[in-house]
DNA sequence: TGTACATCAGTGAACGCGCGTTCACTGATGTAC
DNA sequence: TGTACATCAGTGAACGCGCGTTCACTGATGTAC
């Protein structure tokens, strides 16, 4: 049945944080329109009055988490706090809610050029950003690589006592 | 009908080759049995003759990739040359011939348990050998993480531009 | 060495299932009078 | 303010398609005599 007007936009809201979460948590392909219609309470047939297909739902969803993301960063003006946050055993636990280059990074040059323009052009203002807090391009590039690669690697790492090796030691190098 | 043990040996061979490949590029959700089975010039009902599932194919493939990756560093003794090569555009343009890692690496935590854990033991493995040859577990996990995280970021990136300065920001720093 | 038979990798049709998308219908909302 | 009607978000059944897996059958291989 028809709605409110503010219930409508708040079904838009919880569909694309649901579809946020669920997508960094098992990635494009394993996440069905069914799974983020339910998680945001409603019925897949439902999902098609707020977004055309899954690929434009994806598409505004990930742009929303990389806006976000940055925006988190942003807010957070201890560089070394971030850093810790960034390399912890949580972040690397807690994919659904965390960084969505370390979530979908390599799902990105395989997906369909609406996707990946949204991943490139987050991430040139991302590196953007990061370039004027750390005073120089190429220090941001560093970074951003060696904070990625970290949480991928230590995602992809099982035992524990890796994954606080690779965490430590890229803390170590950054925070140097 | 029947082949020659020979043959057979071959096309396990062939459909392991061709699994490595399609992988890397397409990612395990997007490969079907079927395009790996075509790939290796046999239809889909055959690589259940070499493979009890699609799990176990991908299992086997991906320990493949992981060793061979392996031997392909230890293959090449000037470090300097490999880092170039591991951070140059043709890496990441082809993607179904590179690092597995790369390609790979935000699929292995969400992926089943025999996948996962052929990735953390195939990581482990090549954590020991960066060691020994950098000479220090910590200088070992932060190239490898710099390295993965500067390719990942790369393939994400659209333009060559960016592509470029990350690539080479993060040569410069592992080089250094 | 030659022959008869058992073996088994390969083929392609078929099955079951899940997924993205569509659509007729519902009923609360919001508007026009 | 009250009433009648048009709107449209939401529901759930249905459709088409692709995919992993199974299976009866084929025919070359390899073995036993």
């Amino acid at each position: 049945m028809k709605v409110s007007k503010e219930v409508v936009v708040q079904h838009r809201e919880h569909l694309l944080e649901a579809a946020g979460r669920l997508l960094r948590e098992h990635g494009l392909e394993k996440v069905g329109v069914a799974d983020v219609a339910a998680a945001a309470g409603l019925t897949h047939g439902a999902l098609y009055a707020h977004f055309p297909s899954k690929e434009a739902l994806c598409t505004e969803a990930i742009a929303r988490l990389l806006d976000s993301s940055a925006a988190a960063a942003a807010a957070q003006p201890d560089w070394q706090a971030y850093v810790e946050a960034y390399l912890s055993p949580r972040h690397v636990r807690q994919r659904a809610t965390g960084c969505p280059y370390t979530a979908l990074g390599t799902d990105a040059p395989r997906s369909a050029p609406p996707v990946r323009d949204t991943f490139s052009q987050g991430l040139e203002r991302a590196l953007d950003r990061l370039a004027k807090r750390l005073g120089g391009r190429n220090k941001a590039a560093v970074s951003m690589a060696l904070m990625v690669g970290a949480v991928v690697l230590a995602r992809a790492a099982g035992k524990p006592r890796l994954r606080a090796e690779i965490l430590e030691a890229a803390k170590q190098e950054l925070l140097r």
